[in-house]
DNA sequence: GCCTTTTTTCATCATCGGCTGAAATTACAT
DNA sequence: ATGTAATTTCAGCCGATGATGAAAAAAGGC
């Protein structure tokens, strides 16, 4: 009784800084519970999935009413789309200007490994260093990638044009290779890849210890170079285009 | 309310036999409402995870009444465990029969290629010809593969010995590749693989059509030589083993 | 200090969802 | 036909869940 009363008390202020003001927030130092309502939708629905998460554990998660989830986000879809969109852009711009800057310093002898590097590196170097949100972020995708019922829509929505631009690439540096043979080498390479950063330590139980889910600089240069490989393969054994020559 | 009560009839015998007897069901041609439980609930949770289906969605798929559900399998999760397993030991079976017959009959001649197709091949057949629930069940391995909450201990544990056994034959097709190589070998196969039977059309809306998620014949020949010179690639780099020659 | 706007909580509704007990139905053995 | 055991349905419990309206609290402008 007076512990839950004390409990219940209008806003126990305990560490956090008190919210609400009137102007959308400045980005001060103030806290911002939207921010902190999706960082706790994110690792909710990375781990359990969209309709292994109620909105009211992302509540508790991020310490607030249930209300206020709702009176951000309308409903819980809304929720699980603004966690999706919100790192999508930062992810995109990171590999766009990868491919841009992998295709500058390098037009001539562009190479279908360094490509997919250009692709593959800035995911991995988020991974890495962008501190646990962002691993919850890709575990996410993963499962969206995997969805059937509407991973394939979902992933063309936000992740088409950074694919089309790493497709381009790949032309560039294998220009015999035919379009079909870059898609499917693609979808190989984002199963492959999506597996790995959502982390669910198959490998770890499969080995016994020998390798390691988390073992990201382990997958990076593996990853690049079984990648590569296998996009060589495609295109060496695609029915011969008669002639070649360019020009 | 004349149709409801036409509707609510104790059951309408339509078009299926009447099931209810006293010996389990001994494979004559009744009904075996247990089986068509697990089709509706294979094709459900294939579609929308195990949190995204309820008992009662299953019911009415199965045209059954929800007790029947509990009455044969408890709980939901008693119930996905067994749409897990059904299908498991069958595939395992394919896939072993595979690989023993590939080693057999190449002893001494093992390639990369070879083990690999002895390992994708039963897959890809049996998705071709075993009909829709197979599809569904693949999806569903799929989506289980790549749930970072219990994904790896139930992938583990339904198909360790199987990989187990791709492992060796690699091992033996590629004598100078180390044991770490193999698994993220596997591993990255496994990614693209259960990507692709998961169909979820994403490959149809990135290539505009070009290439399509249901060519599981295109798929087969790409994958296998796609991971072989993935595996080969991964074995060449590998930090040198000092001495390879044998005997 | 007041007024306005925004944020946060409280209390609640209507529905859903997993599950169960008991009755009804069926099949089979004798 | 009668009894027995397995199957199937009916009806409902009870907690959880998505969502909402209204009140309270906080912030800022003046």
């Amino acid at each position: 009784m007076d512990a839950s009363a004390e409990t219940r008390a209008r806003k126990p202020p305990a560490s956090r800084k008190i919210a609400g003001r009137g102007r959308p927030s400045r980005s001060d130092d103030k806290v911002n519970y939207k921010e902190i309502i999706l960082d706790g939708a994110e690792h909710l629905f990375a781990q359990h999935g969209f309709h292994g998460v109620t909105t009211r554990q992302v509540a508790v998660e991020a310490g607030v009413d249930v209300a206020l989830v709702h009176y951000y986000f309308g409903t819980k879809r809304g929720l699980f789309d603004a966690v999706f969109a919100r790192r999508a852009e930062i992810l995109n711009a990171a590999r766009l200007a990868s491919l841009d800057a992998y295709e500058r310093d390098n037009a001539g002898a562009l190479t279908p490994m360094g490509a997919i590097a250009a692709f593959i590196d800035p995911m991995i170097d988020i991974s890495l260093t962008g501190g646990p949100g962002w691993k919850s972020y890709f575990a996410l995708v993963a499962q969206v990638n995997n969805t059937p019922a509407w991973g394939g829509v979902t992933m063309t929505r936000f992740f088409d044009p950074v694919v089309h631009r790493l497709i381009d690439v790949l032309g560039l540096a294998m220009p015999q290779a035919r379009e079909q043979e870059l898609y499917w080498g693609y979808q190989f390479l984002t199963g492959a890849m999506m597996l790995c950063v959502s982390e669910t330590g198959r490998i770890d139980l499969l080995s016994e210890g020998a390798c390691r889910s988390s073992d990201l600089e382990a997958i990076r240069h593996r990853l690049t170079g079984y990648c590569a490989a296998g996009f060589c393969a495609l295109v060496e054994s695609q029915p011969s285009v008669t002639s070649l020559s360019a020009t």
